[in-house]
RNA sequence: UGGGGAGUCGCCAAGUGGUAAGGCACCGGAUUUUGAUUCCGGUAUUCGUAGGUUCGAUCCCUACCUCCCCAG
């Protein structure tokens, strides 16, 4: 059956593999470039990523649109991004774009162009079933997206679609190449998304004065200074500057916590430290996919952090505002603003904000 | 000032006559739709300075400089 579907499109392989598997399917495909970010700055990346995506439909025979959700980004996403920085969290602004930015007004002006779907690159898979939507693993373990996805709601996946659910990253590669995609080869973005690669702290300081402070050991050891503690996260070992110490034993170091009433950054030597490591994690601003919470009775499996691997757990307290979990085994720095994403097997039931 | 000890990469730190380990930091890369973490690679023709002994010295000798400790 033919439907109209727009396709959220970044100039990326993925969206356009996704795009380009829609119109196969016979599908009547709209492609909408999403700008969600106005840079000052003279080289704009955007620019060019809009040129691919034009070259790509191009190749495949795509209509193609173009959107600026750049306010809506800086209201609902950045300005909340920089709260939390300054409140000492590290929040995940990739999370709260695809919630309120992607599948919410990219979402919302899919609808009103008539579509009845809308579609992303994103590794993920739906299913239907007993009248929900859940959201699983994708099929590639290794390029699994549920985590950024987990505050999406039913009314929200249930208009989605994610073409590249099922397949491994390396099929889509070489889908790109057989049909000749312009961008074939480009390499994978990272960074924040819209923001992108860029010099981080460097980004930062445009938005967050420096505040120099003493980085010390528990023992309350000055070690080193600290530019500021909104630019630092806990498990953080690179720009710390600490060289050897005289009684040190040679470990690395890594940020244990932060004080902003002293504005001292805690520093621990040695990956294993048991700063570092929590057995329970609260979190706050709940969501569950299903719209209903998880069975506390249950076993799960959760993640504190993108690209940390599951981790057995169970639930010890859950009401309509949070979610406390104890591990099976302790996880490395946890951190407050991070999301903590609970899976059931392969389906990602939702999840919290750190606190 | 007298006595003792020490000066090796930004920081710790091996080497003590045969032609500069290692770790941390830092830099680069890989991985990665969050700043990490992890992984891989790179980094002192030179051992406080100036002489001397020696085939050859960071390692021995001399002087000087600096620092530390104990005496004052």
């Amino acid at each position: 059956m033919t439907r109209r579907i727009v396709v959220g499109m970044s100039g990326g392989v993925d969206s356009s593999v996704a795009a380009y598997l829609l119109k196969q399917q016979g599908h009547h495909v709209l492609g909408v470039f999403m700008r969600n970010w106005e840079d000052d700055s003279d080289d704009c990346p955007a620019r060019q990523d809009f040129l691919d995506v034009l070259a790509v439909a191009d190749v495949i025979g795509l209509e193609v649109d173009a959107v600026n959700f750049s306010a809506e980004y800086k209201d609902r996403v950045f300005s909340y991004f920089i709260a939390e920085l300054q409140a000492g969290r590290t929040p995940n602004p990739d999370v709260l774009c695809n919630a309120e930015i992607k599948f919410k007004a990219f979402l919302d002006f899919a609808l009103a162009q008539g579509a009845e779907k809308m579609a992303t690159g994103h590794y993920a898979r739906l299913e239907q079933r007993n009248g929900l939507t859940h959201m699983l693993k994708a099929y590639d373990h290794t390029k699994d997206q549920s985590y950024f996805l987990y505050r999406l709601t039913q009314q929200q996946i249930s208009r989605a679609l994610f073409p590249l659910g099922e397949m491994p990253k390396t099929e889509v590669r070489k889908i790109a190449h057989a049909i000749h995609l312009p961008n074939a080869t480009k390499k994978d973005s990272t960074g924040i998304c819209f923001i992108g690669e860029r010099p981080f702290r460097a980004f930062l300081e445009q938005h967050l004065p420096k505040e120099p402070g003493s980085m010390q050991t528990p023992e309350g050891k000055t070690v080193g200074e600290h530019q500021g503690l909104m630019y630092y996260t806990l498990g953080q070992r690179q720009g710390l500057g600490i060289g050897g110490q005289k009684d040190g034993d040679g470990e690395p170091w890594f940020v244990a916590a932060k004080d902003l009433a002293t504005n001292t950054l805690t520093v621990v030597q040695g990956h294993g430290h048991p700063l570092l490591l929590s057995t329970t994690v609260a979190s706050s601003q709940l969501n569950w996919i299903s719209g209903s919470p998880p069975d506390p009775n249950k076993t799960y499996t959760a993640k504190t952090r993108y690209r940390q691997s599951d981790a057995a757990c169970r639930i010890i307290k859950l009401d309509d505002y949070t979610l406390e979990l104890v591990f099976d085994t302790p996880q490395w720095a946890v951190t407050p603003g991070q999301s903590v994403v609970l899976y059931r097997d392969e389906v990602c039931l939702g999840g919290g904000v750190i606190t």
